[in-house]
RNA sequence: GCCUCCAUAGUUCAAUGGAAAGAAUAGGGGACUUCUAAGCCCUAGAUGUAGGUUCGAUUCCUACUGGAGGCACCA
């Protein structure tokens, strides 16, 4: 699209390594597209910027741009011709899959995300972390990378057994004790009858965390969150991969005993007592991502509470021989839940939380994607339950739904009156925004292929929306012109294409009728 | 005590070091009665404090204030 184009151009022109960017202008008389290369170059070489950027306009190929224009204190800005407009919305309306137009270099990706315990149901807070693991899956994989869905399911560890002793309590009569999981759900599975059988803690823990994992996967469906790959850190465990990935840490002289303790740098790898760590395990589950699944990329979706653990995983799998770019961690920031103006506090051992199941029930499944995906993973976020139930139609996901609903609309109400199209007909303010802001779909996916920030396309939809909307209630699209009708209609159907395709990124509904 | 993240309109959120900080909602005003009014058009309103780097800072650095989280031979 444009902006890679005229970044191409201009990088031909100018010093190789030179850093600059080409962004999208947000008013009008700056152009559609803005350089600072001017001004970049203007520190590294001492230049004057209005003079580099006069050269610079002199050499740029006008193929596609109607003006350049220099503004104080060195930028260019770039107006794109109409007719390039009209081009590129036949192109998008001939070839609409993002493959088309962002180019990436395809890579094997891992992308584990929500990865919760088995010792309880999702909470609503697993919701930001699950929509947005699934958002960014659906976005990698559609420009052309090879992406695994992945949860990692700790099924081996202290927890499981507490949870097995938690349930064995109830199921004898007494109430949960301290440091035991507690809520409604542990009285449930007391009474269930496939685990009446288990008489041990572990055993009985492992079976209700193999029924609460089946509930999970439950939930996540309902919540549109797909996974192709459970792994089991039992299976780890089964395959010594523990003590492989401690072998090849020893050979390599890294792990150190002190106090009679397997030590990685101030981390405890194996304890005292010679139980393993969960860092270790966690150590051996990436040496398997990297070197026996051989995922070029894993990116990791933690929770805020993780980011103490970010550095001690890297330096891990740098000293297991894996370069640590090649893991990507994103942290999402806590959400608080807010009712009757108090936060809600959550815990699941305490048996106190709302569960993503009855977070979809409150505000609907759309609404509860939305909401998490239009934030960015690094801000804690509130959630204010009454508002969101009060609100639900106010949501601006039923805005964009609704735009979507009235372009199936138009499209329905016309006739095939007459063939061919003329593009140039379209020439209102509306009608060339428009047009613009549905080449910039592409920008925006390319931008999150990069940064992986999906919010960017939430707030692009939402974008695109607002100037179909505009561009609905400023002219009408079926008139007695029956050329216009159709050039109008060609770009109706390209905007309700993009409005569905974005929505369906996000795995969101597109509703014909609302 | 040490570390990480955060602080933007009344409220909830945007803004790859760029020009005049965008939306939504709540507020004020208006048009249409014709493809879906869950809509459109206009209007008012914000970068926690004090410094620094820079041609240019919401963005980077330092200190402070306020909020969240993390600092185990827990998982």
């Amino acid at each position: 699209m444009f902006r890679r184009k005229i970044y191409d151009e201009i990088q031909k022109l100018v010093p190789t390594g030179t850093s600059f960017s080409v962004e999208v202008s947000e008013i009008p008389e700056r152009g559609d597209y803005a350089s600072n290369v001017a001004l970049a170059l203007a520190k590294k070489e001492g230049k004057n910027p209005l003079e580099t950027a006069e050269y610079l306009k002199s050499k740029l190929s006008r193929e596609f741009i109607e003006r350049i224009d220099i503004a104080s204190p060195g930028f260019l800005n770039f107006f794109i011709a109409p007719f390039a407009l009209s081009i590129s919305l036949q192109n998008v309306l001939k070839n609409p899959g993002v493959k088309n137009w962002v180019k990436v270099e395809p890579k094997k990706i891992n992308l584990e995300f929500v990865s919760a315990n088995p010792t309880g149901p999702l909470t609503m807070a697993n919701g930001r972390g699950g929509f947005y693991g699934d958002a960014s899956a659906n976005i990698l994989s559609e420009v052309g990378h090879h992406v695994t869905r992945e949860y990692y399911v700790n099924d081996a560890g202290n927890q499981i057994k507490s949870l097995g002793l938690s349930i064995w309590t109830v199921r004898s009569g007494g109430e949960p004790k301290e440091g035991h999981y507690k809520g409604d759900y542990i009285y449930k599975l007391a009474r269930d009858k496939r685990l009446l059988i288990y008489k041990v803690a572990e055993r009985l823990g492992k079976a209700a965390a193999d029924i609460l994992r089946k509930e999970i996967e439950v939930s996540l469906l309902k919540a549109g969150i797909k996974f192709n790959v459970w792994f089991y850190e039992s299976s780890l465990h089964k395959n010594k991969e523990l003590d492989k990935t401690l072998d090849l840490l020893k050979q390599k002289g890294i792990a150190e005993e002190k106090d009679g303790a397997l030590w990685f740098a101030d981390h405890v790898l194996v304890k005292s007592n010679g139980n393993y760590t969960y860092f270790l395990a966690d150590l051996a589950y990436h040496y398997d991502k990297f070197i026996n699944r051989k995922f070029d990329l894993a990116i990791n979706i933690w929770g805020a509470d993780h980011h103490g653990y970010v550095e001690r995983m890297k330096k891990g799998i740098e000293a297991l021989g894996v370069n640590q770019e090649r893991l990507k961690i994103i942290m999402m920031q806590l959400v608080r839940f807010i009712s009757k103006g108090q936060e809600v506090k959550m815990s699941k051992r305490a048996g106190e939380f709302v569960t993503l199941d009855e977070l979809i029930e409150m505000v609907g499944f759309d609404a509860a994607r939305w909401f998490f995906l239009e934030r960015t993973p690094n801000t804690q976020m509130d959630f204010d339950l009454d508002l969101a139930k009060e609100r639900s139609k106010k949501n601006p996901v039923f805005y964009v739904q609704y735009a979507h609903a009235r372009a199936c609309s138009v499209a329905k109400a016309s006739r095939n009156w007459i063939l061919g199209t003329d593009f140039s007909l379209l020439k209102e303010k509306e009608e060339l925004t428009l047009i613009k802001k549905i080449t910039q779909f592409y920008e925006t996916i390319e931008d999150i292929a990069n940064d992986y920030f999906v919010h960017r396309l939430t707030n692009y939809t939402y974008g695109l929306a607002q100037i179909y909307t505009s561009f609905y209630e400023n002219h009408k699209i079926l008139t007695e012109n029956k050329k216009l009708s159709r050039a109008r209609l060609k770009l109706n159907e390209a905007a309700r294409n993009t409005l569905r395709y974005s929505l369906g990124l996000l795995g969101i509904e597109s509703p014909e009728k609302m």
